[in-house]
DNA sequence: ATGACTAAACCTTTTAGA
């Protein structure tokens, strides 16, 4: 089973790069992020024929989350469930799989920029992150094959990137931030990526400007966390850099995380 | 250089992204 994440950028926009992207990586379960689409907008039907149910949580110029199944999905919930939100950023649902107790809950986010230390909508991410933590807490005891994933504007440390020492404690790179992406870690996920041997300097986001691409001056903040019940059967995790060599990219790439599950 | 690109909307200028 393979399950993928990636910040698209405008859907309407890139929509053909995602049905090319998902011809050649049939993937069972992708999340996309940042659809700027309501979802009178959303292409049911174009992705209904490259064999995808759709669940999506869309919002007009900003936002806007989807989760793309290849089997019928159940139990939607769109943003976290409590807090109350203006912006559409996150979906779950889940995947009947083999018996009950293999179902495995996917939850597909985008989780607020932050724009700036300090600034009121840092504050936002901070409250978000706080109130995602609670609810995730909760949700692996109700679920323990838990996926999260999706762009979480959020390093890990210096090794996710390009410049630590111009970025430090810059946005995507504080303390703070980094704080709770670790508290949710500590709840009993892993970073799937992490589980395995990577290349240097490998990074899911790239500026536009600047060529940052081609200098592979980018940042890792789209990532897929695995519960510890999952964690066993992560086989292989990577981001496919592919699609950022297209004309007209998304500023990300896909996230590919592949499952012992068939 | 609160810059550089890209996308959307209140569209020749602003807001936001990261």
């Amino acid at each position: 089973m393979k399950l993928a994440t990636w910040n698209v950028n405008s859907l309407s926009v890139r929509l053909p790069q995602v049905l090319d992207w998902l011809q050649a990586n049939p993937v069972d379960v992708i999340a996309l992020q940042e659809l700027k689409m309501t979802d009178d907008k959303f292409p049911f039907a174009a992705l209904q024929a490259a064999g995808y149910h759709s669940q999506c949580f869309g919002q007009k110029t900003y936002n806007g989350v989807a989760l793309l199944t290849r089997t019928p999905a159940t139990d939607t919930v769109k943003n976290i469930p409590g807090f109350s939100d203006d912006m559409a950023r996150v979906i779950s649902a889940t995947l009947p799989f083999g018996d009950a107790k293999s179902a495995i809950r996917v939850i597909g986010a985008y989780f607020p920029n932050g724009q700036a230390p300090g600034s009121d909508k840092f504050d936002y991410k901070m409250h978000w992150l706080g109130a995602l933590r609670q609810w995730i807490k909760t949700e692996l005891q109700t679920y323990p094959n838990l996926v999260l994933m999706g762009d979480f504007n959020i390093t890990f440390d210096d090794l996710d990137v390009w410049d630590p020492v111009g970025m430090h404690e810059q946005i995507h790179c504080t303390e703070d931030e980094r704080f709770h992406l670790r508290s949710l870690i500590a709840l009993g996920l892993h970073d799937s990526i992490r589980l395995f041997e990577q290349p240097a300097k490998n990074y899911s986001w790239w500026d536009y400007r600047d060529m940052a691409f081609r200098r592979n001056r980018g940042l890792r903040i789209d990532h897929i966390l695995v519960s510890d019940a999952l964690k066993p059967l992560v086989k292989a995790c990577s981001i496919d850099k592919t699609p950022r060599k297209n004309e007209r990219p998304s500023d990300h790439a896909p996230v590919v995380l592949e499952l012992a599950l068939s």
